[in-house]
DNA sequence: TCAAAAGTGTTAACTCTACACCCATGC
DNA sequence: GCATGGGTGTAGAGTTAACACTTTTGA
């Protein structure tokens, strides 16, 4: 049993968000500091002494980019430790998903110059992203389609209040397809506890009024929503 | 932005097999050194420098119960990293999940000074495991679950060859509730790609012998099994 | 011949998809 | 009125759970 090597550990957050001209977008910073100094990362930091795992991802995204919910809803997508992926020497990144509103501001800070939301598939292309963090962002988007399917995540790219309208635009821009507009209505509002009505309405541009929601106490969707349909 | 400060990694394993006389088991080494010294624990330890971490883990499964499988496929569970989780300071253990055949003989080696499968019930009870291993162990057991819906892991705890009864068993062993034999042979053989069959047959005690497959080169089944009928 | 396990057949219940249709609003 | 989005109704297709039934063996 050879003598224990310390390694550095740090915590990268994949921040989604539904946005109205560009669909699906990630949070991401340019880098003030090297490696790959000037580059887009994803946002996120050393883990510090004494730190829960999923604090740390919360203050890297608060340090970097100005975001700070009240609750943040973190979901591990996976530890990567390649032992090459950092110049630095070996760091092992623990990565994380959240959602958050389409309202969210965005500032540079801390070690990051600038941050921004850019849609997925620019930050998919090659080379945009320093590190691994275009196979954490996969990854990530792979997470964020299955927790759809059977936990109440969605409702956290959203407001307090919203429509059901607004959720399945949600469900479409992170699978990637259209849904029927009455079914999903159907089956999002048939899930006991999932949304909670909240007897108002707000109109939207043209057509009759939406009822307002705001999440349930659920969190799982039994059975799951079915991509199809 | 403060110096980063390093800390250290283990790799932990939960290895479930189904086992003839006990049911659904899991791996468990006695350790042979502090911290929890004699206690019963998952099998794991340090990443080495330079080592890819799921290489981490298969090594130290080797190391500490002799398990060598040609190819043992590893899921992650996740990352455990509570500050105080290990009183050698800041530790922080990156859980995997993997499946083993009934025949799997096991014995310590390395810092365990003993190996051994245990019903999983026992390992759950309060105190029974080290660190926060119990905690790892029901995570595990979920992901062994959700696996078993959508993909092959199931013919993971099997051996080259098996039958449908086999695989039936392992599902009503992981997820704890029976299962319609002819509803799941039908289920199982029909996805395509899934097994494969050998055109040989078994005889095991009474009743008609049963077909010999392999596990085939599908890994997801989709539709997903379901854990009624 | 009986019991038991493997494997197939059958059907009623259920679920889902696709789309029709009504509702409530802005223009 | 008419277009538009919200929301409900519904029929046909598809799926599934439950269980009957046949097959093939050991005892």
């Amino acid at each position: 049993m050879p003598k224990p090597t310390p390694l550095l550990m740090t915590v990268d957050v994949v921040a989604l968000s539904v946005r109205p001209d560009d669909g699906l977008c990630a949070l991401a910073v340019r880098r003030g500091s090297e490696p790959h100094k000037g580059r887009w990362a994803l946002p996120g930091g050393f883990v510090d002494k004494d730190e829960p795992l999923d604090k740390a991802a919360a203050r890297e995204l608060g340090e970097e980019t100005g975001v700070s919910p009240r609750s943040l809803e973190l979901h591990q997508v996976g530890a990567y430790g390649a032992p090459k992926r950092d110049p630095r020497g070996r760091v092992v990144s623990l990565a994380w998903l959240t959602a958050l509103p389409a309202s969210t501001e965005v500032a540079g800070g801390d070690d990051a110059t600038d941050a921004r939301w850019f849609p997925v598939a620019d930050l998919l292309k090659p080379r945009k992203l320093a590190f691994d963090h275009a196979t954490i962002l996969k990854d990530a988007l792979a997470l964020a389609g299955r927790e759809l399917e059977d936990s109440s995540f969605g409702t956290r790219f959203l407001p307090r209040a919203f429509t059901v309208s607004d959720l399945r635009e949600v469900y479409e821009a992170v699978w990637e397809q259209e849904l029927d507009a009455g079914n999903f209505q159907r089956k999002v509002t048939g899930v006991p506890g999932l949304l909670k009505p909240t007897g108002r309405t707000v109109q939207r541009g043209r057509g009759r009024p939406a009822a307002l929601y705001t999440a349930g106490s659920a969190t799982t969707i039994s059975p799951p929503l079915t991509r199809v349909g």
